[in-house]
DNA sequence: GCTTCATATACTCCACAGGGCATATGCGTG
DNA sequence: CACGCATATGCCCTGTGGAGTATATGAAGC
């Protein structure tokens, strides 16, 4: 009874999140995640009502199974909360880099192959992290 | 002691998630935040501990104040963990739009004005959800 | 030295979320 | 219609995280 639980919330569970990753792929019954994540089944339908409510995914009736596939618009919620902390940190890089190419000028040593491309707007960081 | 709490269980707490949103702009003292936020000083000295032992911010002394700022690594992280959901709904959208197109040069009805613009590798969405 | 300001920590209390288990519902098939 | 598979729900139990309050630490200034 207690709805609205931000996504914040929703995806503290490392369960659900579990469950996210799975359906990023393709639509699974609740068999099918039982399974490949180890886990009681009341555990996944519990799971899985927090993520349907929430708006995280959404099921169809296939024969007696349930498939519940991806519903994108609470993680781009939580996405677009991340932008101003994507600006903050892109800024950061580029006084680290502004820092750097003046270390490069003002101290011809041996550096290594830095330079980076210095063309106006940067594309920002695409999550690439890894 | 229960160190390695993930990134989401620490911003899933509304008090942490506010504070990051301050610092965001530039560091702040805990006197400022406590101020801001209108919360205890003590609930505040509290979450920033958290935030710190999670690497979400550091503090330097300045006189008698401490000053918080942010640190970017473990947002970053959790973009990273958007990545793969990223990529999902871009291709619905994608996926969308080509069935859009199909409706519409097969069926053309009434149709309020749609017609997208098809260049070639859309930007992806800049999180402006609103 | 003592006092005051700024921040950190210790401790108690309580609500609530998740796990485990039993059981209900519901659809398909003989 | 009786049985079986797939999924959902209800209930109890426990751990834990956050609020509130009091108090400790520690630097400044007199």
């Amino acid at each position: 009874m207690k709805r609205v639980e931000s996504v914040f919330e929703i995806i503290a569970e490392p369960s659900r999140r579990a469950i996210l990753s799975l359906l990023v792929s393709s639509q699974q019954s609740v068999g099918e995640i039982e399974r490949q994540l180890r886990m009681p089944q009341p555990t996944v339908s519990k799971h899985l009502r927090v993520l349907r409510e929430a708006g995280f995914v959404e099921s169809t009736v296939d024969r007696q199974r349930r498939l519940y596939r991806l519903e994108p618009k609470p993680l781009q919620e939580l996405d677009a909360w991340l932008a101003p902390f994507r600006r903050f940190w892109s800024a950061h890089v580029d006084a680290l880099e502004r820092h750097l190419d003046r270390m490069d000028q003002s101290t011809p040593t041996k550096r290594k192959t830095r330079r980076r491309r210095r063309g106006p707007n940067r594309e920002r960081n695409k999550g690439e992290t890894k």
